[in-house]
DNA sequence: CCCCCCCC
């Protein structure tokens, strides 16, 4: 029943922000057309589910979120889809250049009902830039007002600014209501992370850079200073303390270099005020979102999180030659651990691990950390990541309590390797997680640009053998393949020449376990471990020389089973692309340790509930 | 205007 509906409501609701008050009095009644559930990424700063629903006239339909407080309406099926209700309340955000309307209460007219009128989405994309697109009729000195120093209603609705002053006329903007749209805004904030000075050098030009990380009750964002801006603000920033900043340029972030939880981010320009601020009411500092170690396996790669953990292990400090940039970085490897019962290695790169002094296994809180998946869950800091020795938080005195008390003595399971070379004999893979075959084509490891790497325990059932060995070169660590010549076998890359090659083995075997089969890729390593210590040399001589003794060799080699630590990887060929997995070790299975480990798991904590 | 976040 058309008439139900308040026409027009869509696209009333889609005027730009700034619009006039008799917009945010309207109470247009719509009907419900979808529910979609958005789950917080991991290791966002949110951490309720949203529903994005969208909402029709009749004539047209248009997205919207409901606040997280309707959230009961859709799982206890209040609305449905058809629904017809009255919005009571509503506000609307910009995300990237985009409106977005947020529900904040509305009354159910009609819990059932069918599909009404055929609406269309609507048709400019109404960003305050695209105001003039706009009907005249729709959007009286609708452009002008998002250039005053008014709070979007955003702000209003949500976070009234508190009306705090400063020079007795600014008013202190959530930095939640930042956007580029805007530019009378100020903000108070606590520096929760202050980087170094950092220079670059490129076909551009060159300069020099820092950055901040500014935060308040609802929010983060990113402030970067180039070159003066460094000189003006480099020194006067101070990590945990508090500033009023106005006038910096609010830009879209490259969220892509960022991990800080905002669609925006700050430049700071010569004209940027930045003033300490000693009232710091009301201004969060760091908020951390724990998550516990033994939930890292729960956590996508490449996401970021918070941990918080004593440091049971201080590694050494190494040094490392970035692949990318041929840089070498220092590091250093932590591993900690917590009530869970597991422990992980977190990374410190650079100056941080450089520094880190290792006192006596103290409590650290880490924010925005990576999640890596090197051998199974490993964290590694950004130059954003801050971390926290011996913080005054709860959470880390009833961590510290536990540890001295108990988990002291504990032993623990690994969700990564401990970085300094373990005991057993699966080294730093001694308890990555076993991951069955099908398990790893499933999860598509190797799919991404970066290789994954993977623990799994299989059976050889198969053996190539018409290619296991060929002819290298035999200066350490050469392994190139050489040609024979006529001056023996020619080596390019060390250009001399052999008068015999030295063998390495190139297997290709089909390994299974319950779950499936997947065909490996192995090395020299891997060869002799197959053929019991045999070099590759002996084999081949064997081959040439006599089929039966050579058959034989590779019958003992078949239903074998071992410890496979491999390296998922996607590679093209001839226009084909398929995943290889390679062997970095292979392992005997080793029945007193794996006893061990089992004998382990049973004393976890949490296992002895 | 940087933008790398590394290695096994």
């Amino acid at each position: 029943m058309a008439h139900q509906l308040t026409g027009g409501a869509c696209i009333r609701l889609n005027e730009p922000i700034g619009g006039d008050d008799e917009l945010f009095n309207m109470r247009p009644t719509v009907q419900f057309l979808s529910f979609k559930k958005v789950v917080p990424a991991p290791g966002s700063s949110a951490t309720v589910d949203r529903y994005r629903v969208i909402i029709s006239d009749g004539e047209h339909f248009l997205q919207a979120m409901l606040a997280t407080q309707l959230n009961h309406l859709v799982e206890d099926e209040k609305i449905t889809k058809h629904s017809i209700a009255t919005i009571e309340k509503f506000t609307c955000n910009l995300v990237q250049d985009k409106r977005l309307l947020i529900i904040l209460s509305l009354q159910i007219v009609a819990k059932d009902s069918s599909k009404i009128g055929n609406p269309t989405p609507i048709q400019s994309p109404s960003g305050p830039n695209a105001a003039g697109a706009l009907p005249q009729k729709t959007a009286p000195a609708a452009s002008t007002s998002t250039m005053t120093a008014r709070p979007p209603p955003a702000a209003l609705a949500q976070q009234p600014p508190r009306q705090q002053t400063r020079n007795g006329r600014n008013t202190v903007y959530p930095i939640e209501s930042l956007s580029p749209y805007q530019n009378h805004w100020m903000i108070k904030a606590r520096v929760s992370q202050k980087s170094d000075v950092k220079t670059w050098s490129n076909q551009r030009g060159e300069g020099k850079l820092f950055s901040v990380t500014l935060m308040d009750e609802t929010g983060e964002i990113k402030g970067t200073g180039f070159n003066n801006a460094v000189d003006e603000l480099y020194d006067k920033f101070q990590e945990g303390k508090v500033y009023f900043v106005s006038k910096a340029r609010v830009n879209l972030a490259k969220k892509k270099f960022s991990n800080v939880q905002n669609e925006y981010e700050l430049t700071f320009e010569r004209n940027t005020e930045v003033e300490e601020c000693h009232d710091v009411t009301n201004v969060p500092t760091v908020r951390y979102n724990f998550v516990d170690i033994g939930k890292l396996s729960e956590i996508t790669k490449d996401s970021v999180c918070d941990v918080i953990g004593v440091v049971k292990d201080v590694g050494q400090l190494g040094e490392i030659t970035s692949k990318t940039t041929n840089k070498t970085v220092s590091k250093r490897d932590l591993t900690l651990v917590d009530r869970s019962g597991f422990s992980v290695r977190l990374t410190l790169w650079g100056k941080q691990a450089e520094t880190f002094v290792a006192e006596d296994q103290p409590v650290i809180a880490f924010k925005g950390v990576k999640v890596g998946d090197f051998g199974g869950r490993t964290l590694s800091m950004f130059s954003s990541s801050t971390m926290q020795v011996n913080p005054d938080i709860p959470d880390a005195h009833a961590l510290r309590g536990w540890f001295d008390a108990a988990g002291v003595d504990q032993n623990y399971q690994a969700q990564s390797s401990s970085g300094g070379g373990g005991g057993g004999s699966y080294g730093q893979f001694e308890r990555a997680e076993i991951l069955p075959v099908n398990t790893v084509k499933e999860r598509e490891m190797g799919m991404s640009d970066k290789p994954d790497f993977f623990l799994c325990r299989a059976t050889i059932m198969h053996l190539k053998t018409e290619n296991i060995a060929y002819p290298a070169c035999h200066t350490d660590g050469c392994n190139k393949k050489v040609i024979e010549g006529h001056d023996g076998w020619r080596c390019e890359r060390c250009d001399r020449s052999w008068e015999k090659p030295q063998y390495r083995y190139i297997v290709s075997l089909a390994a299974a376990d319950y779950s499936g089969q997947a065909w490996l890729q192995g090395f020299n390593d891997a060869g002799q471990v197959i053929f019991d210590s045999k070099s590759a040399d002996e084999v081949v001589e064997v081959k040439d020389r006599d089929d039966v003794a050579f058959n034989k060799i590779v019958e003992q080699a078949m239903g074998k089973t071992y410890n496979f630590v491999c390296r998922a990887k996607q590679e093209t060929f001839n226009d084909s692309t398929r995943i290889r997995y390679s062997i970095q070790r292979i392992l005997p299975v080793s029945y007193k340790e794996e006893g061990a480990y089992l004998a382990n798991l049973l004393r976890r904590s949490d296992w002895a509930r």
